[in-house]
DNA sequence: TCGTAAAGTGCTCAGATGAGCAAGGAAAGT
DNA sequence: ACTTTCCTTGCTCATCTGAGCACTTTACGA
């Protein structure tokens, strides 16, 4: 592995080139190409294994999207995830919004593509979730169920209402929204908002979901719109209890444990429980400032495909390696 | 093999590209993935082999020089030869003199790293030995014997003997030259200059000769300087002969056989036993018209290595599958 | 010249693998 | 509905392959 060697002369590179190109394109065995250099099939095996490691030989992917296979592998099996997708660095520095961009794609095409008729789809409010209902063109006939109130403010307003009816449309299936604030001022009129009668059937949809798509926040400024729209009192109560991880409002800590504050009280949103009971759960989380929120989510277990960029599953292995 | 798959969906090129990482790049058991997938050993087998045939897994070569390691084990098996170095087809538009150049270059390489002290080698006239013998910088000390008279004329004037002597310099051994022409007008002449001192003693050095390197010639015009040098009389007469190659003034059929025609008796050059006995023979031949006569000189069997271009290879090997 | 280290080579045997087959299940035609 | 066909799946058994070892050759310094 380590061991570098000379990186083989022309006649030489040129016999194991030969000899790569049968067993690895035409898929001959060893012991036929032995055969046909006159080689002993224990040289044909060494000349293939120095090949791999000067370098010789490349395997190369060309997957339908610009995703890393190794790293995409790798989380899959660290966290015992269903399917992870790693978007490959992109070239050249890429804005948050163009990567944005680029999540929100792959969790279209990955939604397109898994969906069928028979599936109950949640969303929860998210940007990168939105631009993923912009990048769907076809999706069979199946409710679309709105996870949470809706995050006022930014640069988007209703936009959440908007991304659950804007997938009905495309789907041609029902839209169950939640046309009220993800954030409430306080208990009672979150339980009185929750008792009514469209917002009471929305919640009754959760209990039927097959799939979920929902963005992981970090419980850190710009991180989450959650965290954002808090008072700077609650946030550093929250993050004191050791919340490191935010999902449709719902919180996590560094070990993926649900954590109940009082936060929980005064939000419309699908519950930990109820967003355990869903079969298959897609989560999108990008930016390298994510890597310990994805982390701490992906231990709670709940997740089952994961959808990221480079940098922050790199960041999410390293933090998945120290402690198993 | 030909059956078209559709192009398989995300979510299955993404697993098939984590097996296949795992199985090519980190060279795990197709067992041990099996395992690891929850899938059966050979269901990986098949993925792995959809993967390949859909193109999702590429395999590349870093060869040291830009070759078609596909092309060059056809031909190298086609022909039984020790090996060949198919050029791959330039990006532009080549010109003859570039396409020249990068030949010479190869053979220049070739002959650099396997050449020993031990070796005797011997150069035919061509304007692609030329080229390559401007290319070596380093060469171990040993004999270097011209094989054939100098072909005037050109843009070249007596750059054969100057050929070898650059060569012998480089490689610090003895010169072993020709000053005579290659073709001579008479028998007489052509026999008496055989039995000159100096040539005399070349001719002698070709029984020890250990590497040849020759160019090969089409028996049409301007793909052969031999050819281009004859009265039209005396090319015809070849051409009813049934000569398609020539290799140092020697004439091949399109079998492979040496033919023996007048010619033979007024050049001044190696003849077909001993370039036979040559142990090993590096043939450089380029352009597509030439593949018949590349076609040709292979069958005789005398050479060991040839040196070619992408298109003149294929061509040589459609002509090799019509009659085996 | 020799001795020693280092690299290269082929062997054994247990374990991995492929070819071809047969069973099950879905899709399409009648 | 029923048959037919096609596709997928996992099995058996004969073959292929890798890990480790022992032997040979080469390289190099004493």
């Amino acid at each position: 592995m380590s061991a570098r060697r000379r990186p083989l002369g022309l006649s030489d590179s040129v016999q194991a080139a030969s000899i790569a190109h049968r067993f690895y394109v035409r898929g001959e065995s060893k012991l036929e190409i032995a055969e046909a250099f006159g080689l002993s099939r224990f040289k044909v095996a060494r000349i293939l294994d120095t090949a791999r490691e000067t370098g010789l030989v490349r395997v190369e992917f060309d997957l339908p999207a610009p995703l890393d296979p190794g790293l995409c592998d790798e989380l899959r099996s660290a966290y015992g995830l269903e399917q992870a997708l790693v978007l490959e660095r992109a070239k050249h520095r890429e804005t948050r919004p163009e990567l944005r961009r680029r999540i929100g794609a792959l969790a279209a095409r990955l939604l397109a593509e898994t969906a069928t008729r028979d599936d109950v789809i949640g969303l929860s409010w998210a940007r990168s979730v939105n631009v993923m209902t912009e990048q769907i063109d076809t999706l069979p006939r199946c409710p679309i169920v709105q996870l949470c109130g809706v995050q006022a403010g930014m640069d988007m307003r209703d936009r959440s209402v908007e991304t659950v009816s804007r997938l009905a449309r495309v789907s041609g299936g029902e839209a169950y929204p939640i046309f009220a604030p993800l954030v409430l001022p306080d208990r009672r009129t979150t339980e009185t908002l929750r008792r009514q009668p469209g917002i009471a059937e929305t919640f009754g949809q959760f209990r039927n979901l097959t799939k979920a798509v929902v963005s992981i926040g970090a419980w850190q400024e710009n991180e989450s719109t959650v965290y954002d729209s808090l008072s700077p009192a609650e946030r550093d109560a929250i993050s004191k209890r050791g919340a490191k991880a935010e999902v449709a409002a719902r919180l996590f800590d560094a070990d993926g444990n649900a954590l109940s504050t009082g936060l929980a009280h005064h939000v419309l949103a699908i519950s930990h429980e109820e967003l355990r009971q869903v079969p298959e759960v897609i989560a999108l989380g990008y930016t390298r400032p994510k890597a310990e929120a994805i982390d701490a989510v992906l231990r709670s277990g709940m997740v089952s495909t994961l959808i990221t960029d480079a940098d922050a599953a790199r960041d999410a292995l390293a933090l998945a390696a120290k402690r198993p």
